[in-house]
DNA sequence: AATGAATGAGCTTTCATTCAT
DNA sequence: TATGAATGAAAGCTCATTCAT
C-alpha cells in the first residue's frame, strides 16, 4: 500500500523479492536487534546478494523504513477488520482484540515494535511514521468510544478517558509480553485487556468477551 | 551500589570521572539512540578521550550495562522509599507515583529505557538486567496488594490481578509518553494512573489523591 | 592447493587479488616483521583498500596463516620434485638441494620463515601448520634414508639418526644465512650441507656433488 | 654487565625491580610472543605498575633490548666458562656442551632466541646485539679450533670449516627443539651434536664424551 | 535484475607513553 | 621510586554503499 516506488507498478518478481527481504530484515531485527541488524546478514537471511538490498531500497534506512511502514500496514489491516462491526461496544471490543491476535502479538513483532520505538526516540523519521500510525488507530478508538457514549445517553461517559485508558492498558500488556520476566502469554494479557475494560464498563460487563 | 568493580572500592577520581561519563552516555543515547551512540561521540559530551570509556568500562558493553544498572539503581531508590509508608493502600500509591516523578520520567530517561528495551530483544545481557529490576520492583507491589487485599477481608480482592493491572497501566502510560503523538504530560499521565487505581479500587477511591 | 575456502572455487579475479595481497604480505613481513606488519602497510604494499583484506581473509591472522600456508606450500612443490629421482642417494641430495634453491632460499623468504617460528612459540596456530609441514618433509627425508641403507647392507646405516643429522645441518645454516653475521651465501651454505653429507656417507663421497 | 644506565650505580632496589620486570618479560614473550607482549602484560606478570617499566628502561624498546642483553649475557657466561679448558679438543666440547645447559636450553629461553630472531629480520637494533654476541661467540669457537688443528700437524685441519660445521649443527639442533613436532629433548640433541662433533673428527671420537 | 568484489569512512579497541599524585 | 588514571595515535575490523560485470 506504501511501495517504495509509488509511481510505477512493480514486476511480480520484484515484489517478490522485496517481500522476502522484508521478511529477512524482521528476522534480523528479531534475532539481532536495531544495532547489530546489517545488510550482510539481512542479505543473508534473505539469501540474496547484498547489492540487491540498496537497488530496492536504495538505503539502509530506507530498508528499515519500508518494512516499519509494513509493519504498520499489517497491523492497520488487522484493526480496520473490526470497524465493520455496526455496534459501538463490539467496535471497541474489536479493536482491542485485534491488538491481541497472533500475527500482530508475536514474540517476533513485539520485538520489531520495540525496536522501532526504541530508535524512535533519536530517529525523527521512525518517530514520525509511528506517530501517523498511532494517531490514525487512536482516531478509530474515539470515534468508537463517541459513538458508544451517545447511545448511553444517560451515563457520564467520558470517551477520550475511556480511549487512552484502554489504549494505555494495550500498551502496557505489550511491553510486559516483551520484557517478559513474568512470561504473560497472548491470551492471558487478551483477557487482562477485557477484564479492564469490563472494570471501565460495569454496566456492560456482561456483553464484553473473556 | 552496584559498581563496575565491586570488590574493590574506587578512587574519588575515579568515581567521578566514571559518573561523568555514565551522564553523557545517557545524554548520547537519548540524543542520538543506542544504534547512533558511540565512543566517540559519548567521549566528547564526556570531555574525555576515548581511551578512558575502555579503561573504566573494559567495552562499549559493558559501559552500556552499567549506565543501564546505575538508570535501574535510580529508579530503584525512587520507589523504595514509598515502602516505608505503613498503610498498604498508601504503600500502592506510593510506588505508582514514583514512576512519574521527574527523575525517573522525563524525556531523557523514557528515551533510555525504551532504547534498552528495544535492545533487551537481541541483547540477552539486558533483557537479563531489565527482567531482574522488574521482578523486584513487582514483588514490592504484590507484597504491597496482598497486604491491603488482607485488611479487607470481607471484598473480594485477587492481589495479582490488581498488580498487574497497575503495572500494565503505568507501562502503558510510559510508552504513550514516549511516543508521545499525543503529547501526554508527566502530571496527566499521574493523573490517569491515579483515576485507574480508583477505578480498580472504587470503594477506596476517596483516599487515593489526584 | 591449500586455497582459503576449500569448498568453492575462487573466481580468477579472486584468486589474483588474493594473491597479491599475500605478496605484499610476504614483503611486508620481511620488510617490518610481523609485530611491524600491519593491515595499512600489506594494503598499501597491495596497493588495495584495507577493507579487501579482511573480505577476502577474514582476519589479520587468517592473511598471516594462509601466507604461512602458501610459502610451505611453494616450499613443498619444490622437495618434491626431488622425490621422482629413482636413486636413493641422490634422492638425498636432492632433498638437501632444494632448501638451497634461489625462490626458497632468499633473503626474504628466510626473514619469513624465522619470522613464523619466531611465533611459533606463542601461536599455536602457526606452530600446527609449521609441524605439520615439517613432519611431512621429515618423512620424504627418512624414507629415503631408509631405501638408502636398504641397498647397502653390508654398512651399519642408521636412517633414523642419518635423517635427523642432514636436517639439523641444515636448519642451522638457514639459521645462519638469516642472522649473517658471517654472511653466509646461499651456494656456499648450500657447499656446507653437501660436504656435511660427504661426512656422513664417506664411502658415497664421489658420488655427492659440490 | 651491561646495565641500562652505565655511569651509575643501581640501587639495590632497582637492580631487584628491574631483574624482575626483565624476568616478566622473559615469561610475557615465551608466552605471548614479542607481537602479543605488551607493557600491560608486563607489568602484570612482575606484578609492578606500568609507569615503572618506563621509568626504567625508557620505552618498550629499551626494555626488549635490555632483556635481549641479558640473555645474552647469561649464555655468554655459559660458554666462557668452558674457555678455561686447557685441551683444545675439551674446549671445543666445552663450548658445544655449553649450548646445551638446562638454563640456557629451556623451551622458555629458546621460544626467546627465536623471538628476537624473528623480529631481528626488520630491528636493526636486535640484529646488531645478536650479531655482535655471535661473532664474539664464533671467535672463540674458532681460536679453540685453530688452536686444536695447531697440535695435530699431520692432519688436514681447516679450522674455519670445523667451526662453521659445528655451529651450524647447533643452531639446526636448537631450531628443531623449538619447533619440536619430533619433540627433540635437550640431551637428545647434545648427543646428536656430540655425535656430530665425533664425525667431524673420527680420530679423536675416543675423547668425545656422550 | 542481480551479483559480489571493492571501497573507504568510521567504528571499537589497544597500547606505548605521560603526568599529577 | 612508584602509582595508575588519562591520553591519543594507530591498530584491527565493520559495514553501508558503489560499480563493473
Amino acid at each position: 500500500m506504501t511501495p517504495q516506488i509509488a509511481d510505477r507498478a512493480l514486476s511480480p518478481t520484484s515484489a517478490r523479492t522485496q517481500a522476502r527481504i522484508v521478511e529477512a530484515v524482521v528476522e534480523a531485527v528479531a534475532q539481532y536487534g536495531i544495532s547489530g541488524t546489517t545488510l550482510a546478514n539481512v542479505a543473508t537471511l534473505a539469501e540474496v546478494s547484498q547489492g540487491v538490498l540498496i537497488f530496492h531500497f536504495k538505503s539502509k534506512e530506507g530498508l528499515f523504513a519500508e518494512t516499519l511502514r509494513r509493519l504498520i500496514e499489517e497491523y492497520q489491516q488487522g484493526w480496520q477488520a473490526a470497524l465493520e462491526e455496526p455496534d459501538p461496544l463490539q467496535r471497541i471490543v474489536g479493536l482491542v482484540r485485534s491488538d491481541f491476535t497472533a500475527p500482530v502479538c508475536s514474540r517476533k513483532k513485539l520485538a520489531l515494535w520495540f525496536a522501532f520505538w526504541g530508535e524512535a526516540g533519536a530517529q525523527p523519521l521512525y518517530n514520525e511514521i509511528c506517530a501517523k500510525s498511532e494517531i490514525h488507530r487512536y482516531e478509530a478508538m474515539i470515534s468508537a468510544c463517541r459513538a458508544f457514549c451517545e447511545t448511553n445517553k444517560g451515563e457520564t461517559c467520558d470517551p477520550a478517558l475511556l480511549a487512552h485508558s484502554i489504549d494505555a492498558m494495550t500498551d502496557g500488556l505489550w511491553l510486559q509480553m516483551h520484557i517478559s520476566a513474568k512470561s504473560l502469554s497472548r491470551t492471558d494479557a487478551r483477557s487482562m485487556a477485557m477484564a479492564h475494560l469490563r472494570l471501565l464498563l460495569p454496566k456492560w460487563a456482561a456483553a464484553i468477551p473473556q
